[in-house]
DNA sequence: TTGTACGCGTTATCAA
DNA sequence: TTGATAACGCGTACAA
């Protein structure tokens, strides 16, 4: 229970004042090479620690971000922060953590407390679909920076970092054809938010710049996991002309589906492809081991970083704002390799 | 740019002093109704944010707890730390994560980092290991409580929740016996840290309490990753008398082993069983499933959030302390069910 | 080179 | 019921 030591205590100690401690220890050349040893021997032997927050009221910056994300035990998730932390921490920020389980009001009062908590800026990938975009503008009209990563809003003076969402969908639902799937089915995460509808017109596009038609029937609105995931499959394996292959947005949601059709004993890749999306970790392990759109998330939250930094430095004057949009990189495995 | 309110803006709106101000907003008892409505009028008027930075400064409480790990991207912290989020949020904590790379120079900083901050507490998987750990003692000699999960050191004033590492080697090793095995090797970590120690304890008490021989070249150390576990695996199999089950202390590198022992077409469970540790996601997904031993990594993040909010709860006079030890679980899959 | 005094935003104590 | 003031720990302009 011992007592923080602050510049105060030392300075009663060496019976000076604390000013010059402070001056001692910021390394201010205003101040004798004597007095400042002593300051700096006192300090270790005494096991001072600056208060940040001291310091942080003072000059108005927390060294804080916050980082808001739907559920930080996905690998995609974590890996964003992980590119997210490795460009901060050098540069002497901390990342606060929330999760909002896709719960909306639960989104809103994180945010207000991380801006109670006086952080310097809010990367977030939101729950909200731009339909509610509204419901979010009171917090964003703040001092505080915010970016936008994979999820995003648009507003006209908030940065986002994505990943070209539309051209994953085309790549995958293209190369499904290019194997020789004649009726390719999609799974599509029904949250409104807007990536997967860009997911869904890219997988569209594909299919028409390639002569073939959309059916309504092979287009199944599911939720992320893959419970859900195992029902779409059984739908589609219920229609009288069952699809031959799924482009899904979501691994978790193909997970279910690909147990679905192993209990069928229908054979992967040989008689249906399957091609997922975010190529999490899990779809490299299996077998077969699964084709997915990659989304670099680390380089996501490296860029989101970079962003935020950015705008940190020219805070200033001009409020600038950026939109940048990372390629999505097809990744193909045996689930999807029906030629050689 | 616009700046932020604070309750000077609102007494100055209002003619009156802070101090009322404050008052109104904490629901202190000694102020008028009619007041108190007007303040809290003109603070969400003028959208006020109350600076929890300028609170913690006066309080000595930020209500930040620090979270530090090896690795954020590992199932398994990352659902340790969702365990600890669960917990705290609704006492109004914040979780500010940080990870180590497993680097001790980097822990150590961080740990400075985070006390500088002024966090009320640490909760820390350890990258140090016993023969270490005077190193950490100086950062430890805080009023700041500590709270080890999963990789403790010893101290005698620091609470601790572990899983029974020694029960769960032994429960694997004991497991594979019963599966009929009689070479049952044991992959290793060998980065010192103590738990995995416990694990090849349990693994060699298992052996000898039925009536097996700990056979040296059967023990591999190895790095946590799964090249470590292919080269672990192939030195295994060029053995002249090779082993025909693993116990591995890490799912990542049992992976590694899975697949060298697949190149060689050797089925598994029929001929080889495998059972891994920590039940990572991808165990339940791989094709044959993955026997691991769980360790319930959310529990373990939600009782090291519980055993901190009691030390804080009970700081005020003595220092409690608690060492919490989960019961692990063994999770038996395909690839150790040779019997049905 | 060092000391004095102030302000960051808040709450608590004392006085009115 | 409200106001004035001090304090939390720090950095810094100004004065000495």
């Amino acid at each position: 229970m011992t007592k923080k030591t602050t510049i105060y205590d030392i300075a009663k100690e060496l019976n000076i004042t604390a000013a010059t401690v402070s001056r001692a220890l910021n390394n201010n050349p205003r101040i004798s090479k004597n007095t400042r040893e002593l300051v700096l021997a006192a300090a270790t032997r005494m096991n001072y620690k600056q208060n940040k927050l001291a310091l942080a009221l003072k000059s108005g910056k927390s060294k804080n971000v916050g980082v808001v994300v739907p559920y930080i035990n996905r690998n995609f998730f974590s890996s964003i922060i992980r590119g997210i932390e490795d460009e901060l921490y050098p540069k002497g920020y901390h990342v606060i953590i929330s999760q909002t389980h896709e719960n909306k009001e639960r989104e809103l009062k994180i945010i207000q407390n991380l801006l109670n908590a006086q952080v310097d800026g809010i990367l977030i990938s939101t729950s909200y679909s731009t339909e509610e975009k509204d419901k979010l503008e009171p917090v964003l009209k703040k001092a505080t920076p915010f970016i936008f990563f994979d999820r995003k809003l648009d507003f006209p003076d908030i940065s986002s970092v994505t990943v070209d969402d539309y051209q994953g969908g085309f790549d995958a639902t293209k190369h499904l054809i290019d194997q020789g799937c004649k009726r390719i089915a999609h799974f599509y995460v029904n949250n409104e938010i807007e990536l997967y509808k860009n997911r869904l017109l890219g997988y569209k596009d594909a299919l028409l710049q390639n002569g073939f038609e959309v059916i309504p029937e092979y287009v199944i609105p599911l939720k992320n996991d893959m419970e859900a995931g195992m029902e779409a499959a059984e739908r589609l394996m219920n229609l009288l002309v069952p699809p031959d292959a799924i482009f899904s947005s979501t691994d978790y949601g193909l997970l279910g589906a690909v147990k679905y059709l192993q209990r069928l004993s229908i054979s992967i890749p040989e008689d249906f492809c399957v091609v997922g999306f975010s190529n999490e970790l899990f779809t490299q392990f299996m077998e077969p081991s699964i084709s997915s759109v990659d989304q670099s998330p680390v380089e996501m939250g490296r860029m989101a970083a970079k962003v935020f930094l950015e705008q940190m430095d020219s805070e200033q004057s001009v409020k600038i704002h950026k939109n940048v949009m990372l390629p999505s990189k097809l990744v193909i495995r045996k689930s999807s390799s029906k030629m050689k």
